[in-house]
DNA sequence: CTTGGTGCAAAGAGTTTGCATGCCT
DNA sequence: AGGCATGCAAACTCTTTGCACCAAG
């Protein structure tokens, strides 16, 4: 999987990036370039990466990289609320992650590639916690997962 | 977890377990005394249970019965759409399953102890086809998870 | 300097698979 | 009788963890 091509510079994905190390330092986390390059990848990718995609686009620059340190790394990020995690296997194998839009989204989910993509539109958003509430749950998060064949695949 | 205390009857849930068979007769699969007991842990269940749940409810009656058989037999219901499986990791480890309403619906999960609520509610079903179109992507199936503390846990 | 982070390897958990035996149809 | 189903164990994959070494603050 393709994780970036920084052609053209993207103002708005270099400040959520800026954004990221802010909230780790905020947090006392320690910015090594291990963790600064793991930030990249997840924030400049726009294909909703999993641990591996990551590792292997981290990897060319840092050729020690460790998946551990990519596993530990999306820890810190959930712990912190800095990334979203997709965990639908439908999309194929492993977890997915969205660094850019770490809020809660609905996702259209490719079944036969895994491609992955946003959807604005969001029922669920307002009437989540009215739902929750009737039936005596305090509402955490939530996830919506369309699953489809995308038109490169049919 | 209890999969079920069948103290009173539920026709619905045997009219449900009736066509579960039917469904399974009519694609040629075999009626085992192991699927008979499986099919009916799943469909009176109330709980969504997980393939461990199942396993050890069934292994009661079934001193036998072997893990690899549950799993067997729910890739079996998968594959004629007779088990809506429900992938989300947070309300505990491994998948739950729904044979009792196989068709998608909202979920709440308890990420504290993982109990499972049906929402009826469901904004998405009607929306959905039109966002997958918008992206050139052909619907299959959807999964919509509310996660929070349900009031045992608080 | 001090403490948290990294990288390696091993462990862990859920699920799948290969194969010999068994039993439904 | 024939072939799918079962059960055991091993394999598999993704993810987590323990620990010695290293580097950020």
């Amino acid at each position: 999987m393709i994780i970036h091509s920084r052609n053209t510079i993207a103002p708005e994905r270099q400040a959520r990036l800026d954004a990221l190390l802010d909230a780790l330092r905020a947090n006392g986390y320690r910015l090594t370039s291990q963790r600064r390059a793991i930030l990249e990848a997840l924030v400049f990718s726009e294909s909703h990466p999993g641990a591996e995609d990551i590792y292997r686009e981290v990897a060319q620059a840092h050729p020690s990289m460790s998946r551990a340190t990519v596993y530990k790394t999306l820890d810190v990020l959930r712990r912190t609320g800095q990334v979203l995690e997709l965990e639908s296997r439908e999309g194929g194998p492993g977890n997915r992650y969205d660094g850019f839009k770490p809020h809660s989204h609905p996702h259209l989910v490719c079944t036969s590639c895994g491609a992955i993509v946003d959807i604005d539109e969001d029922p669920v958003k307002d009437k989540a916690p009215e739902w929750a509430a009737s039936e005596g749950y305090q509402l955490h998060d939530y996830r919506v997962y369309l699953y489809g064949r995308c038109s490169r695949c049919r």
